[in-house]
RNA sequence: GUCUCCAUAGCUCAGCUGGAUAGAGCGUUUGCCUCCUAAGCGAAAGGCCGCAGGUUCGAAUCCUGCUGGGGACACCA
């Protein structure tokens, strides 16, 4: 309909510019938008008002000649001006309700792109350390990611979700001794228990597995383990120090068996993420190793490919990336004197990796914390000779924790938090993927626990839930009546109405298709969570001042055509937020 | 110190990328079930859109400065 109207103005502009009326070197951006007040019309533009200072001309006169020029259309009614100028346009209602045709032989797939579109899509997402389960924090990342991922898809786009495992380096190496000191627990010895180790409940299970699986293979006594160790942070000792000593007798004791306890933690970890994950409805297409980079040599490739292009440098034994020279405010080591490349040559390395296999785009939904990061990387991409602009970071704020008034402190390493299994068991799938995704990322967003579960009847979800479920309900009760449902006249009726309930829920159903697209184009999934309480709202209203099962064919026909395409509409929005739409509730 | 995000109703937040009288939920006051789901609908009250300039026909929206707040940042993975 947008499209048709400006259409309609640049024919009128042509018109006037041929015939001398405009200067012929104008060329204005026609806006066409959807407007607040319906007295204005349905659809107003402002072109008059934009070509008033070139054409040296009154707006409103511009807009007496566009008017004029107009080609016709059976689509509108009339068109006038109104106020500084505004030109507005009063569609004819047999066109609005083509709207809900549309969706009707559309189906799912009304408000989905019809194009494909060429560009290959990567998202990447909550790629939380495999330390412990995830919390919270996390299901942010993940709703928001997950949603984005699909409503690019739903616009068209190629689009491979991904989930990067940070499955080297030093925490992991925590985790691996935090898990070994569990088993010897488990095997009878005690000590005590590192400051600086995982507290989590998870360690004394995945511990208990390994001793399951391997018996007392990583078995040693407490006497042994414990021997010329420095002092841990209670006995006035520096508690990384000590960590870091208790990982190193790890490996002495262990030798070769480390790996092997190692990765028992890893995948124990690993798989009860994914299976998280999946029970909220977030699914991969790819669980990236980091470990895998260094063993593909796509790290050693990377830095060489940086050293080739002049972008390393020696000093003090480490090797530098000079990232100042793309606009970072220093320069980074990526590999240590020692030789151990750093965790920020993976990230270069992954990044190259990712082009590499053929990615046009690539989006990171990263935690607010990893904002100092951004440069480097994008510097990392520009020195590797790719458009730094191909990729796109987009932070996500983290949720506060509230119980009741009190902020709640999370924390991985001490155990104490609350998980996103726990709160999706306590709030519901549903209404945490729909909270998490109403307010915009970037966004700091107050949790309010005691709130989600207490009024979690209140959730702006279950109101839109609702109101599909009352369509479903009345689909139901017209099954089990001697009605039939008769489309051809529902929609020939509902073009001759001017019911102002129904002309609202007609336009609001027209703006679907746009609202995904901005939603798209904008990575901002709110948009849709907005949407749909929009629709929803014109919907209720109107249901509670319109019975749909009543004698009358003409009315009944045309109210349930309208409903009909309502449930539609609603389900797809909630199918693109992963949220279900019940029959009934 | 540098960077970044934010500031709109009592509270939590929208505001369609510059439009006409700034919106919703919760809370407050209040009306509506002999009728398809009251998890709903209607009405009322509630605003210096942080402050000051600038850009133009027009600013909550764009630019600059200020004030106030969140967060990030040190060869740490």
């Amino acid at each position: 309909m947008k499209q048709h109207i400006t259409a309609l103005i640049q024919a009128a502009l042509d018109t006037l510019v041929q015939n001398g009326s405009l200067p012929a070197d104008i060329s204005p951006s026609i806006m066409v938008e959807n407007t607040r007040d319906k007295s204005h019309g349905d659809l107003a533009s402002n072109v008059a008002m934009t070509l008033a200072k070139p054409a040296r001309r009154n707006p409103r006169d511009i807009a007496t000649m566009i008017i004029e020029a107009l080609p016709q259309s059976d689509m509108l009614t009339k068109t006038e001006i109104a106020g500084p100028g505004f030109i507005n346009f009063f569609i004819t209602s047999a066109s609005a309700t083509k709207v809900v045709e549309d969706i009707l032989a559309q189906g799912t797939d009304f408000g989905r792109s019809k194009t494909a579109k060429e560009d290959k899509i990567q998202v990447e997402f909550v790629s939380a350390n495999p330390t412990g389960p995830l919390h919270v924090g996390h299901g942010r990342g993940a709703a928001y990611g997950a949603t984005v991922a699909d409503i690019l898809a739903a616009d068209g786009y190629n689009v491979s979700r991904e989930y990067y495992v940070n499955d080297a380096g030093r925490q992991m190496d925590i985790l691996a001794v935090s898990v070994w000191l569990r088993y010897l627990e488990h095997c009878g010895e005690s000590f005590t228990f590192p400051a600086n180790g995982y507290k989590g409940q998870y360690v004394y299970d995945i511990a208990l597995q390994a001793k399951q699986q391997h018996a007392d293979q990583f078995h040693h006594s407490a006497e042994i383990v414990f021997t010329d160790l420095p002092l841990d942070e209670p006995e006035g000792g520096d508690k990384e120090k000590y960590i870091d000593a208790l990982i190193v007798r790890c490996n002495e004791l262990l030798g070769d068996k480390f790996k092997t306890l190692f990765d028992v933690g890893l995948e124990a970890i690993r798989e009860d993420i994914r299976d998280d994950l999946s029970g909220f409805g977030v699914d991969y297409q790819e669980w990236f190793s980091e470990r895998s980079l260094t063993s593909t040599g796509d790290v050693d490739q990377a830095l060489a490919r940086l050293e080739a292009s002049g972008h390393l440098f020696e000093k003090e034994g480490n090797t530098w990336f000079k990232s100042t020279d793309f606009g970072d405010d220093k320069d980074r080591v990526v590999k240590r004197a020692n030789g151990a490349t750093t965790y920020f040559a993976s990230d270069i390395a992954y990044h190259m990796n990712k082009f590499d296999r053929g990615f046009d785009k690539v989006i990171n939904i990263w935690g607010a914390d990893h904002h100092g990061y951004i440069t480097r990387v994008k510097a990392a991409i520009s020195a590797l000779g790719y458009d730094a602009n191909r990729l796109v970071v987009k932070l996500v704020q983290f949720a506060i924790l509230y119980r009741g008034a009190e902020r709640v402190q999370m924390s991985t390493r001490s155990g104490s938090f609350v998980t996103l299994r726990e709160l999706r068991d306590e709030v519901g799938t549903d209404a945490c993927r729909f909270f998490y995704v109403t307010r915009k990322a970037d966004n700091h967003m107050d949790f309010d626990l005691e709130l989600a579960k207490s009024q979690s009847k209140d959730n702006p979800v279950y109101y839109i839930q609702y109101a599909h479920a009352r369509i479903c309900s009345v689909m139901e009760k017209l099954a089990n009546s001697e009605w039939q449902l008769d489309s051809q006249n529902g929609l020939q009726v509902l073009a001759d109405s001017s019911d102002d309930d129904e002309k609202s829920i007609l336009n609001q159903l027209a703006k679907y298709p746009e609202t995904v697209h901005n939603a798209a184009t904008n990575f901002e999934p709110h948009l849709i969570a907005n949407y749909l309480k929009d629709l929803a709202s014109a919907f209720h209203t109107y249901y509670n001042s319109n019975k749909m099962l009543v004698e009358d064919a003409k009315q009944r026909d045309s109210r349930l055509i309208l409903s009909l395409a309502v449930k539609q509409v609603l389900a797809n929005g909630l199918a693109l937020l992963s949220v279900s739409a019940p029959q009934r509730m």
